[in-house]
DNA sequence: TCGCCTTTTGCAATCGATTGCAATTTGCGA
DNA sequence: TCGCAAATTGCAATCGATTGCAAAAGGCGA
């Protein structure tokens, strides 16, 4: 009895036999979700059946061939074109290996039927892996996070970088509690490295991961001890620009706006004090709320301040989105701005320049960012010893909420 | 000579003996890259030794090695657990056949290992594949596109939405000449479905698609002759409610932003006529400009009209994004909103609230789009005849912007 | 026609898991 | 103590590709 393994093949082979892997029974079962383009294979069927004996049953086969109906695979582009699964891989993939005929051949039968080389198998079987997922956390009980513009501005970015580097984005979005576990990622194969948005409160616990010494870069702030990648702008220097850009404009009572717990924000408040400081000004403890980075916090916080008979003279808030609020408040309680509150934003969001008035704000180099970050690690893959990024160049960008004229 | 797949393991075995295939020699390969944690793999490794006969090296396992430098895996679990692979698998998918003791033992090394399952052998033996591909296209010349607060709303509801129902997304920037070729993020095995946000010119290409049964879910307009599953905002009700609403507020010469090549803004603007004729009255071609969603078109847009001394009463923008920018137009050539003009947007993206005037605008249903997407979309993967989701409810939402007093 | 050197092609092992079936162990009643 | 059923565990095939090596085919001069 014939192995049934054994299948003819028409042409190229001189006995009439190319040993090939038969695609077993599964072919009936698989038939039946079969899309019409698919003639041609059952034609082959029926050459096959007068020279070969039934295949025995495959185990699984069926219950995959349920999930994933007829998809083609490179077997079957292999018999199809009458040659061996080797020669469809390396026709595919442009070796030179491959006769420029065979492979013509090979390619046009492919895209006839829709075949795109089957990515898990060939990042298993070959170990590359060209996925990045970009975590995005949020803190418990405050999904709006995402809402933040500067985070779409940034994803944005890092999409476009990414995808001109020829790598795929797997957006994550995950409760910061969990953020220790993001290594996981990694580790399962999933993606080959990670970038994370947003150090927040998690300085050592990143510090943690890092030791894993997993691909892993962050945005956000450089602080002391850091062992882990990360990526941002000069946060203090940010701070400073406004501190001195509002002293400079004749403010001398500015509220701040921002939670001082994230590095980030602490730096820019102490850039900002630094900078009043150097003018003899103290920063009054009142004239700083501690807040989230959400507009409605920022909205009350505004309120709360006026409600109380404080009424700076100017504002710096920690984030766009906080400025924008805070100015909607300001105008609730009757306060003008740029006449009566002098304002001065961070990030320079897309929309900055659209608000009215609009925002004066501190440039976060977010296309320079997105494109060092993914340096970074497409060099932590490389086995490439990163060079250790430096902050990144901010820059103060003056409209009309910080001028009286 | 005893066979090299045989490896000594204490414990568990009475003749002392598990055929288990060993690690090779890869493991010599791998160890100087191997964490510190992984010691307890070294002691392993001595006691063997003594045993067995060096296995002979493996073509592949070296490459492989130096990409993922010793990475786990759950042969080496098995090893440390004294079971085989087959157990390990089971328990850590949290099988019943699996004893409570030697489960909790499995789970304790692998934690301690920071093992996690690779999901890619995983995903490619067991046929399941939890990651969506969510598809943002672009026009060439213009990647701003991006930048729109709707997408990132979408998106970013997307996102928790896929996340709750425990499935991964892939967020893909495409160039819309490239739309044809969603299909092989399929066809490669590469994600379970596709979610496309925009459905831009694109009808008949997605009809083609549609055709091959791939699972796609399309954010966009219901149209006629529509072949693919899509998901959308009641666009003529929202273009209604928009022109009765402004006539309501006495306008009778409204300016129309939008392009209406795209079938949403077509049927919004269908709906917008609509209500006008109902009233008695015309909409005059030259109060309607077809521009893309870009901030930058909108402002010139409106300054050419006016420029031309053509001053409407009332606008209404096919998207908040552009009646924002419309308003910062209508203001730098003097002219007030609301006073002089009365102004509706769409989408009520997170912003307008915030905006200064607040913005009335038609609320796009954001969430109940994603879930409505998502669920479609599932339910075609779970060959679950998805129910044709019907048009999602719109509404209006009246603000400061709309408003003379 | 033969031998040797390129070009092409195919074989078979491999990536790291899952799972049907068979084998082993354990428990328990007779 | 024996036997049978239930509870565990392991074997080996399999998912769909890649790739080193060896074999086959083709070209060419003698």
């Amino acid at each position: 009895m014939r192995d049934p393994g054994l299948v003819p093949i028409q042409g190229q082979d001189p006995c009439g036999l190319i040993h090939l892997p038969a695609r077993k029974q599964a072919f009936a079962c698989r038939a039946q979700h079969r899309r019409t383009c698919c003639t041609l294979i059952r034609d082959n069927e029926e050459l096959d059946k007068g020279h070969s004996v039934p295949a025995k049953p495959t185990r699984n086969r069926k219950a995959s061939a349920a999930e994933h109906p007829g998809r083609m695979q490179m077997a079957d582009i292999a018999r199809l074109a009458g040659v061996s699964t080797s020669t469809v891989s390396r026709a595919l993939k442009g070796s030179k290996l491959v006769n420029d005929e065979t492979r013509q051949r090979i390619e046009q039968i492919a895209s006839q039927f829709h075949y795109t080389v089957n990515q898990l198998a060939m990042s298993l079987r070959s170990g590359t892996n060209r996925t990045i997922a970009v975590v995005v956390p949020y803190e418990k009980d405050r999904r709006q996070n995402f809402t933040d513009p500067f985070l779409h501005g940034m994803i944005g970015a890092l999409a476009d970088v990414l995808t001109e580097r020829d790598y795929e984005m797997l957006l994550v979005r995950m409760e910061a509690g969990q953020l220790p576990s993001i290594g996981s990622l990694v580790d399962a194969g999933r993606t080959a490295g990670i970038i994370l948005i947003g150090q927040w409160h998690h300085h050592d616990q990143l510090n943690t991961i890092a030791d894993r010494h997993l691909p892993l870069v962050v945005w956000g702030a450089q602080l002391p001890q850091q062992r882990y990648h990360c990526v941002g702008g000069q946060n203090t220097v940010g701070g400073r620009l406004a501190g001195e850009h509002l002293l400079g404009q004749g403010c001398r009572s500015i509220a701040f706006l921002g939670d001082r717990d994230l590095p980030e924000v602490e730096q820019r408040y102490r850039g900002f004090t630094a900078a009043l400081r150097k003018h003899g000004v103290k920063h009054d403890p009142a004239l700083r709320k501690d807040i989230p980075f959400l507009a409605p916090d920022a909205r009350r916080a505004t309120l709360e301040w006026i409600d109380h008979g404080v009424v700076p003279d100017g504002l710096f808030a920690a984030s766009d989105l906080l400025a924008m609020a805070a100015i909607g408040a300001l105008r609730e309680r009757g306060l003008d701005v740029p006449k009566d509150v002098l304002v001065v934003g961070y990030d320079d969001v897309d929309f900055a320049a659209h608000f009215h008035p609009s925002l004066t704000t501190v440039r976060q180099p977010v296309q320079l960012g997105a494109e060092a970050m993914v340096d970074t690690l497409l060099d932590l893959l490389g086995q490439t010893p990163a060079a250790h990024a430096p902050e990144l160049p901010t820059q103060l960008i003056v409209r009309e909420s910080s001028q009286r004229a």
